[in-house]
DNA sequence: TATGAATGAGACTTCATTCAT
DNA sequence: CATGAATGAAGTCTCATTCAT
C-alpha cells in the first residue's frame, strides 16, 4: 500500500543539488530554489528531507570525505604506494577529477569556521586523513631504517600541502598548472619520507 | 573652511570592521550595519566610502597581503634566511599573530571561487608570494650546486603548504597543534632545498 | 469484505489530538502534522476524515461542548442545587478538571471572533448554557419570592464569570488560585439570586 | 544635521496597524505586510523598529492596558464611585467603545496561553488590575461596615465578570446586547460589596 | 561628511492540501 | 482506509542600498 520510502535517493539528490550549486556560488548565495532546481525538484521539499540548509551542507561534507575514501580504495603492498594512493586520490588525478567538488570542499572549508556543525564533521574527515597519512609515513620510514617519530609533523605538513593544492586550484586557478598538483604533493611526500 | 578629508582613515576602519565581523561569521553573514557598528561608524557613511559590499571585501585583500609584506620586511643575508623569513611572516610567530586575520584570508579564499573581482587580487596577491618564493628557492639551490629548475614545483608546494595551514588553523583547530605550522613548513622548504 | 467504517472513532481521535496540540500552541501553530502525530495517524489521514483543518475545529467545539453537559448531567431536587451543579460542571471541580480543555476552549473563543463557522456553534454552545442558566436562576427567585425578570440580565454576569474564570486560569494562572474559581462563582450565583 | 528620532511614532503606528488586522483576523493570520500597510508603512520597516511580530503583540498589550488606565483616570470622592467608574473605564462605555481593542484584547488573553513573554505582560496588567478591585472593595466593604476579607475573592469575581464580558462581546456578539455588559457588571459590584 | 530611517527584493522556512501507491 | 512524499503558496525576517535631513 504504501510506497517504498525513497528518502535516501531524494536526500543524496539534493545534496548533490548543493554541491553544483555551492561550487559556483558559494554557501549563502547558494538558494534552496536553485538547490532543488539543481536536483529537479520542487522547493518545498528539500525542507521535508532536511530540517534546514546547514543539514544539506553536514551531509555534503559526509559525502564529499567518502567520495574520497571510495576512490582510495583498494589496499596497496606497501606503505610508499599506499601513500602515493592516498595523494592521487586526493588529487584526483585522470577523469575523476571533479573541480566542483573541489570549490564546494575549500567553501566548506571556510564554512567551518563559523558552522560549529560543519566544522566538526569537517574536523573529523581531516582527522581521519591526517591519522592515516601519519600511519603510513611512519611505516615507510620504518622500512627505510629512519625515524619514524617525524611522521607525525610529516603527516601535517602533507595534509597542509592537500588542502593548499585544493584551495589554489579553486580560488588561484592560474597559479597551479592543470595537474600539476598531484606530482607535486608526491615529491613532497618523498623529501618527506627519506629525511 | 573645508574639513581635511579622512576618507582614508574612515576607509582603514571600515576595511578593520570587516576583517573582525567577517571573521567571526564569513562574508555573507557580515552585514553592513555590523560592520559600521564594529568600525564605531553608522551604517550609512559605509556606502559613502565604498560603493558596495564587495569593494570592502577587495579593500581587505589588499590590505592583508600588505600587512604580510610588511612583517617579511628587511632584507637577509642569503636565500636560505629569507625564505625562511617570509614563512615566519606567513605564518605569523609570536605576538604578532592574528586568528581573525587568518580566519578572514579563509574565507577570501572561498570568495575567490565566485567574485571574479575578489579572485583578481587575491591571485595577484599570490602570485607575488609565488614568485618570491620561486625566486628565494632558485637561488638557494644554485648556491648549493643544484639544479634550480625544480624550484617552480617547489615553490607551489611551499604555497600550497602555507595556504593550507592557513586553512587548517582556522577550520580544524584541532588538527594543528598551536605554533607547529611555522616549523613544519621551515623543514618542508629545507627539504625541498635541498635534493 | 467490506472493513466496518471506523470514521467516527477516527474523527474522534484527530479532534482529540487538536485539543492537545492546540491547548499548547494555539490554533494556527497547532499543524496537521503534529494533529496526526498526536492522534497517532498519518498525516495524509485527517483529511481524508476532516474536509480541512477547520471542520477538526468545529468538531472541537461541540466535543468540548457536550463533554460539560454530560457532566452535569442528572437532574437535581432544587433550582438553586441544579444551578450550581451546571457552574461546578463548567469549572470543574476534582479529578475532571482538563486544563487541556480549558486551554482549548479559550483558544476557540477567539478563534470564534474572526472565523464565522467556528463562532456559530461556540455561539449557540454558549446560548444554550445561557438560557439555561436564566431559566434555573429564575426558578430560584421564583422560589424566594422575588421578581424573576432580573435573572436575564443575571444569567449574562453568571456567564461572563465562568468564561472569565476560564481564560484567567488559562492565560494568567497566577491570578486565579488553582480551584478558587468554582467557589467564587457560586458565591456570586448567591448574590444574584437573592437580592 | 541627524533627523530627529521617530522611532517611537513609528512604533505606534505598527503597534495600531497590529491591532487594527489583528482584532480582525486573529494574530497568527494578521501578516507583516498587512499590518505595514494598515500603519501606511514600507514592510521591511515593521522590522526596523521591532525584533519580530512577537514584540509588536507585547508592545500592543501594554498599550491597550495603558489605555484603559487613562480613561480611568481621575481620583472619585468614594471607593464605590471609583470601582463603579473601573468597570466602565473597562467596559467602556458611550462614545469610547472601541471593539477592536475589545478583540484584539480576547485574542491576546488566547496567545498568552501560549506565548510565555504576551502572558508575562498580560498577567502583569491584569494583576494591576485585580489588586485595585480589590483595595476599592474591601474599602467600600469597611465603609459599609462589613468584613473587608472577602474582598479578595470578590475582586477575583469582578475581573472574571470583566473579561468573561469581553469575551463574548467579541466571540459571541448576539448573546450579550449592546452595551449591557457594564450596567450588569456594576450590580455585581453592589451585590459583592453589600453582603 | 554624517546619520539612521526607509525601501523592497529575496532569502529560508512552514504548512494545508493533494495524490500515487 | 492508509501512507507519506510532493506541491507551491505564503509567511517572517534579513539586508544591501538609498536618501532626506
Amino acid at each position: 500500500m504504501a510506497r517504498p520510502s525513497n528518502t535516501n535517493a531524494r536526500r543524496a539528490e539534493i545534496v548533490e543539488g548543493l554541491l553544483q550549486v555551492m561550487s559556483a556560488k558559494g554557501y549563502e548565495r547558494a538558494t534552496i530554489t536553485e538547490i532543488a532546481a539543481a536536483a529537479g525538484l520542487a522547493s518545498g521539499l528539500v525542507h521535508y528531507h532536511f530540517e534546514n540548509k546547514q543539514q544539506i551542507l553536514v551531509a555534503l561534507v559526509e559525502r564529499l570525505a567518502a567520495t574520497v575514501s571510495k576512490r582510495y580504495g583498494a589496499p596497496r603492498e606497501s606503505p610508499r604506494a599506499q601513500l602515493l594512493a592516498l595523494v592521487d586520490a586526493h588529487l584526483a588525478l585522470g577523469d575523476d577529477a571533479d573541480p566542483r567538488a573541489v570549490a564546494a570542499w575549500v567553501v566548506i572549508g571556510a564554512e567551518a569556521i563559523s558552522q560549529r556543525e560543519v566544522r566538526d564533521v569537517y574536523s573529523a574527515a581531516l582527522e581521519r586523513v591526517r591519522a592515516e597519512i601519519e600511519r603510513l609515513l611512519g611505516a615507510w620510514r620504518f622500512e627505510l631504517g629512519l625515524d619514524p617519530r617525524p611522521a607525525k609533523a610529516g603527516a601535517a605538513a602533507i595534509l597542509c600541502a592537500i588542502e593548499g593544492a585544493y584551495q589554489l586550484s579553486a580560488g588561484a586557478p592560474t597559479l597551479l598548472p592543470e595537474g600539476s598538483a598531484a606530482p607535486t604533493v608526491r615529491s613532497l611526500c618523498e623529501a618527506l619520507a627519506t629525511r
